[in-house]
DNA sequence: ATTGAAAGGTAAAAAGG
DNA sequence: CCTTTTTACCTTTCAAT
């Protein structure tokens, strides 16, 4: 993993389809280059697959929440977790620190949707109670988020605190 | 909008570096007419990017934790979503409704680096408080969801509670 | 809206520095 | 690890339906 590396997986998160040579050009590489390494990207697990991404409002799915798990006494995590996996409307699941054991985002058409997507979630053997956070708007989501702390406004300057 | 349109989006969430050729042996088109149709659904905006996924822990980014944002109470939330969007390690931010005005998703290096972007955080003018849940583990992450309920066990049998 | 054909570009694998 | 080469496949455009 070398600089290369980070600007041909920089470059996919941006556009995931974007060619072999298109990258080659970007990088300063031959396409043949790029594509030895972009398949050991994948092949280590690096680059775990290419997605498009969808309006989710514009394929009937126009209710987003945020919802936490709290878990039984004698819940199994692992088990829970397969559980909401089962869940096509559970788009994300996290394990989480505190008392909720997870919190996941789920995507519904209506809010009764949402509703029955609740009883689902609280008939799970191990959730004993569910929080509902209901989003409002999605400001944004999914950024590529290339590891660089954003350059101080006068360089050289501590942010407060440091 | 039709079946076809459906089909091929389900295709492209799944692997969005499938061929038009791929796709339309998959959906039973010609090349020619998936890529019309790809396109329009493009254009639309109903497909809003592709974008390669890799796994955070092995780019630098071992660290997720889920934040709430309480906003002031003379907070202007659009200008507190402009400011969390300009942190590369926010990675999501939603609109919610409840007490916090936002909910974003992190990703850092380490809980040293989680410090200092909550102290990012605190630092924007219209947030009061933070409210962070550390992420322990991502048990899976941004699920394509075809918007489908997914049978019952027993074909016919209604839902408890339905 | 879809097809089929044609031109150019790209993917994938092989050979070699 | 890279480049170049080569073949087969793919993208893209366009005329026709």
């Amino acid at each position: 993993m070398d600089a290369l590396d980070r600007q041909i997986i920089a470059a996919l998160r941006v556009n995931g389809r974007a060619t072999y040579a298109d990258l080659g050009r970007k990088v300063g590489l031959s396409a043949s280059a790029v594509h030895e390494r972009v398949g050991k990207l994948e092949s280590t697990g690096v680059i775990t697959g290419y997605h498009a991404m969808v309006e989710p409002s514009l394929v009937g799915l126009g209710v987003t929440a945020l919802i936490g798990i709290q878990p039984t006494d004698t819940a199994d995590d692992d088990e829970v977790a397969d559980e909401l996996g089962r869940l096509s409307e559970v788009e994300s699941c996290y394990a989480v620190a505190g008392d909720e054991a997870f919190v996941v985002k789920v995507r519904v058409a209506t809010v009764d949707e949402l509703e029955r997507t609740l009883g689902r979630l609280r008939r799970i053997a191990g959730v004993a109670r569910t929080r509902t956070t209901v989003v409002l708007s999605t400001r944004f989501e999914g950024r590529p988020n290339t590891g660089e702390v954003p350059a101080p406004a006068v360089p050289g300057e501590p942010e407060p605190g440091e």
